[in-house]
DNA sequence: CGTGTATTTGAACCTCGTCAAGCCGGGTGG
DNA sequence: CCACCCGGCTTGACGAGGTTCAAATACACG
């Protein structure tokens, strides 16, 4: 049932280009009803790095760490998943990180027969899936610069900010943020360690910038001086 | 020769590409003739980020730079492009970075129309192109990881065995390998300073693990601890 | 031969990682 | 109900790795 029309993302040209980078199309149910629900328990596996990429997913439910390894152990987490995300769209022979539950998860799954399919049924939907791998290498590029160019205080406040619109996307101006992983899953990604992660939590609360109600809620206080922070 | 003419940033758009992890096809003049061949000169910009992304480019000869900037001015290079890459497929609106040559350049350039009727017009071309743009998500993974997780030599070893396989993709051993780039753009791709690239790489030299005929000239010289080094 | 740019080198400083300990909360079992 | 344990989080002391600032050198170009 293709109930959920599908959105055009045919040109907005609104000239504030930086914020619209990510247009807030509407995808729900892009892979209809080629896939299969499932629920995925918390620290469970959906596909490892390097396995036959056989299924694409999406996330209806949770939050879904993406990690590479490096062979002395030193772990990197290439992203997180949210609800509507797809996952697993390589378009090559293997999956290039491993994908595991942070959060108990519900997702759909199908076949990459039917991505294939999808891809040929029509230039909307096309589009449509190319513009989510586009915006993936676009965020990759903002990590990119974040983790070559940015300090640790930098690079905590723009995951904060980053996570809060992500996990809230219909507030623009956010209050505040639960986090969903633990420290070393924000360490892992921002290229620090777990200690640094605390503390620069501490000093932007020493400084009065944010608060602390419980070590996974994160208040924001002085939303513009974070901002500015996070430049 | 150019005269050092500052190219008007009159909008191209452009995305990027580059790395093989996977199968070496052949994509050469996958643009067909719907491109048009053109010279670019040294540092000449293709486009700017945020630029309307209306065209795609195929690197015919010469190395391009991909850039971002952060508003106080430090820059992140997110790439270079090699004969064969292609840039600018980015299915979005505006190009995301700013690509200039590093260079003297040739290139062909067609319009996003023309991509997008490549796209329609076969299953074959279009896994092509997919995987093209799979291909760069996963070396903007690679570059996370290498950003987040490694050490300056680390960075710089794997930078240089990586570069020389780009130059000479028929190598199998690299015996050298000639930097096209000055020491800035190698530290703005690595997350270094320029100070930090250059004296890594006279360690290296002390070690005796690499030669430097000149400055633009890195011989490999114990290629098997080279290859621990990066990991 | 003089000028400007790229590269190298030096010294002081500082951010962040490392190692180690202490803290807090939840769950389990006595 | 309490004692204990265990994992996640915080805090402290210390040092290494990289940045910053400054200057010397080398090189290309006019």
């Amino acid at each position: 049932m293709l109930a959920t029309a599908q959105a055009s993302s045919t040109g907005f040209h609104l000239g504030a280009i930086s914020h619209l980078r990510h247009l807030p199309e509407d995808r729900s149910g892009i892979l209809g009803e080629l896939a299969r629900t499932q629920a995925i328990g918390r620290q469970e596996v959906l596909f490892h790095e390097a396995d036959d990429a056989a299924s694409v997913f999406e996330i209806i439910q949770g939050v879904i760490r993406l990690c590479r390894l490096l062979p002395d152990g030193r772990r990197s987490i290439t992203g997180f998943a949210f609800p509507s995300s797809i996952l697993g769209l390589s378009f090559r022979e293997a999956y290039v990180y491993t994908a595991q539950a942070i959060t108990p998860c519900e997702v759909r799954r199908c076949g990459q027969a039917a991505v294939t399919k999808l891809l040929d049924s029509g230039p909307q939907i096309r589009r449509q899936l190319l513009g989510i791998v586009s915006d993936e290498l676009c965020s990759a590029q903002d990590q990119m610069l974040l983790l070559g160019r940015k300090t640790a205080p930098g690079r905590l406040v723009s995951f904060l900010l980053w996570l809060a619109a992500k996990m809230a996307p219909e507030q623009t101006v956010p209050t505040h943020v639960d986090l969903p992983m633990p420290r070393g899953d924000i360490a892992d990604y921002l290229g620090l360690t777990t200690e640094t992660v605390s503390r620069e939590i501490t000093k932007l609360k020493q400084a009065g910038l944010i608060s602390l109600p419980m070590p996974q809620r994160i208040v924001f206080v002085r939303l513009k001086t974070l901002r500015q922070i996070a430049e």
